[in-house]
DNA sequence: CGCTCATTTGAGGAACTTCAAGGTCAGTGG
DNA sequence: CCACTGACCTTGAAGTTCCTCAAATGAGCG
């Protein structure tokens, strides 16, 4: 795990960030409710933002009071945990459409942006008391915490196996995640990938290497992959 | 990771044993939430059992459909994943008042009694469904959900440390949410816990060994524990 | 081009696993 | 009561995987 410094670059206004747009994304998370036009109003009420945020900003802080939550819009947010020794743990990648942030009083982990980003702001008691009153609210949110608590799972399975083996998972499912596109072009660093899957970016760029080797998958330049036998890759256990 | 045969062993009716309260175990759930009559009829309306389970049964396995929750009465109830290879990983142990079994559709996970337990069965339609109808129910859902993440989240963190810290935090954590009891008597089996930790059972031996020597912890007999000084086990970082 | 930062590669060492054997304890039957 | 058994835990020695440190290569940018 690598030593690092944190960046406490404070929040970029939207304003100052052409990348960053504003009207869809609202649109964005609304629609996940559909087209009622109340709970949409309601939503976009208690939200801020959007947040234009560029890499490795620091979102909110490990210890931070968690007043807010997050909903990404655009890019990839990380949750990591940084330890006395200095070594680094990434705990979740969020993409897209993910919602974080679900700790009760204070934040237990730093919530990052991995690249740059959107990020909406919804302040977490006005959610939780919507959802009191729209079930269709409070079901949103158990379900985008158990597909998130079924993840974790699978991250905590995935430390227990071969460096090669969580590298090709990770790639795959990233590749799932995505939209299974024609090419893989991991936008998070292979430091942020190391740190996420338990390796030194040194280990994680041998495995890299190696599933190449191997013909599973190739490289077409530095960050975009091209994943050849998806199937053999679950074939190659433990 | 172990080499395990799944326990196939059938669901155990409560008649059957007599280790298994049936009254008090109905009052156990309910008093989550509060005193509310027409709730608790409810309630008590969607459960089934409680069932008792010998140690290694299995209470639902890997594929099964996922009609039931489980909520833990009594002994310690494991959720594991066992891979082609034979190795098993153990998701995570669940303590009386822990609610388990998120998945939609299918369990992804194999539930078991890592001791003998007496777990109640609650169909999860039901159970949501009430959570549509009264928000107390939806919100413990909620905070139940997101308590285990946070719990997962921790897991994660702790499978990238050293062999020596993970054992000396799973004792620490487990004794916490046994309520530091005066002893630790470890519930479950060594081999349970290194498939938690991701640790051969040898590897755990030994670290137990060395926190002994090394003045943290002391074995007052096979399973149970004396934690000797649980702030210094919090400075032996990574 | 020359800078910086990210990634790759190599060699040696540490941590953990594997394999094998021994020890402990509770239950069982002589 | 004591030997026998089996399950579980502990210990030792050798092997493997991954990490650490160091250096080289490559990519992006002014």
């Amino acid at each position: 795990m690598a030593n690092v410094d944190f960046d406490t670059t404070p929040f970029v206004e939207p304003s100052e960030t052409k990348i960053f747009g504003t009207v869809e994304t609202s649109v964005d998370f609304a629609k996940t409710f559909g087209e009622d036009v109340t709970l949409k109003r309601a939503l976009s009420a208690l939200q801020r933002g959007p947040g234009g945020f560029y890499r490795d900003n620091v979102i909110a802080c490990d210890g931070d009071a968690a007043d807010y939550m997050f909903f990404v819009v655009s890019g990839v947010v990380r949750s990591c945990k940084v330890c006395e020794s200095g070594s680094r743990n990434v705990v979740a990648f969020y993409l897209p459409g993910d919602l974080l942030g679900w700790s009760d009083l204070k934040h237990s982990l730093s919530i990052e942006a991995a690249t740059d980003t959107a990020v909406l702001f919804l302040k977490r008691n006005a959610l939780l008391f919507l959802a009191t009153r729209d079930s269709r609210v409070a079901s949103y949110l158990l379900s985008a915490t158990t597909n998130q608590l079924e993840r974790a799972h699978e991250h905590i399975i995935l430390k227990s196996k071969s460096a090669k083996y969580r590298a090709a998972t990770f790639f795959t499912e990233l590749w799932v995640r995505l939209g299974q596109p024609k090419y893989l072009d991991v936008p998070m660093s292979y430091q942020d990938i190391a740190d996420y899957l338990g390796l030194t970016i040194e280990t994680l760029s041998r495995s890299i290497t190696d599933l190449e080797r191997s013909g599973l998958i190739s490289r077409v330049s530095s960050r975009r992959l091209l994943l050849q036998n998806r199937f053999a890759l679950g074939r190659m256990m433990n």
